[in-house]
DNA sequence: CTCGCCACCTGGGGGC
DNA sequence: TGCCCCCAGGTGGCGA
């Protein structure tokens, strides 16, 4: 389910209920996740918990002696539980916390569960990570710089995290839409003007959906947490053939390196 | 460097 | 019911 909203709609539901607790326990029922849950998870009990961040889509829990570092991939969820729940079939990986725990289910398996003990940012997967769209470092002209280089359609540039991180399939298409710009184009091709228009069409489609996302945050601790889109109108994502909500145009569907992208042919030019 | 494509996995839905 | 095919929100890694 995730993308940065998701992501970032479930750190501020785990984060108060972790921070500044000390780690009791882990469980590890299933390591094969996108690579091996390393054996030194399996040590992290007595560390205290100091902070929970975001970057791009990953969740660092900053603890005492270093840094556990979650991904949802696919189909993964975090979910703040009382300690004593059975766990159901793929809930691979638990953090207690004295009477709660955290657990991660993750039916496909594309996540991750890693750790390290050096600074974080510097972790192999964290270190070549793009601009974090909601902070005031992605603008017109930052995009339109970064854009420059790349003759592809903007729709993939946009889902790059070397460029900009947390844009996945859903919110890329939406926030085409927003900006007015069909995602076929070239980046490069794009203005200073459109790129600026991007810009804010990135940060109000993440902003809105955390928004939405946020709603459902009361119902963490307890077995129905899900966030995000279910409760979220998208304007063009999975309604190829339905009318566009502006201009009553069919909604389109079309491949773009393998993942389906929608858009309004009249409103995206 | 960019680009295009494959891979990793499981489950749900539709057609027959 | 069962089987088979297609699709799915991510992203590292490969060769060109």
């Amino acid at each position: 389910m995730p993308e940065l909203p998701e992501i970032e709609v479930t750190r501020r539901g785990i984060a108060p209920l972790l921070t500044g607790r000390v780690i009791s326990g882990v469980a590890v029922r299933e390591p094969r996740l996108r690579w091996r849950v390393p054996d030194a998870v399996l040590g992290l009990a007595g560390l205290a918990i100091r902070g929970v961040r975001r970057r791009g889509k990953y969740l660092l829990l900053d603890c005492s002696d270093g840094h556990l570092i979650l991904h949802l991939g696919m189909s993964g969820s975090l979910r703040v539980i009382a300690s004593e729940t059975p766990p159901q079939k793929h809930d691979h990986f638990d953090l207690v916390v004295g009477e709660r725990t955290l657990r991660l289910r993750d039916p496909r398996r594309f996540g991750a569960v890693l750790w390290t003990a050096e600074r974080v940012e510097a972790h192999p997967l964290l270190v070549g990570l793009g601009l974090e769209p909601l902070s005031r470092a992605l603008n017109g002209r930052r995009l339109h710089a970064l854009t420059r280089a790349h003759q592809s359609p903007i729709k993939q540039v946009l889902m790059d995290g070397r460029r900009i991180v947390g844009v996945g399939n859903i919110y890329a298409s939406e926030s085409l839409f927003r900006a007015g710009i069909h995602p076929r184009t070239p980046a490069r091709r794009l203005s200073l003007e459109r790129c600026a228009k991007l810009a804010a069409a990135i940060k109000d489609t993440l902003r809105d959906a955390i928004r939405a996302g946020g709603s459902s945050l009361r119902n963490f601790v307890n077995s129905d947490g899900r966030p995000g889109y279910f409760q979220n109108r998208t304007r063009v994502y999975d309604r190829a053939g339905a009318p566009c909500r502006r201009c009553g145009t069919a909604i389109r569907r079309i491949l773009q390196g393998q993942r389906s992208t929608f858009y309004c042919p009249r409103c995206q030019r």
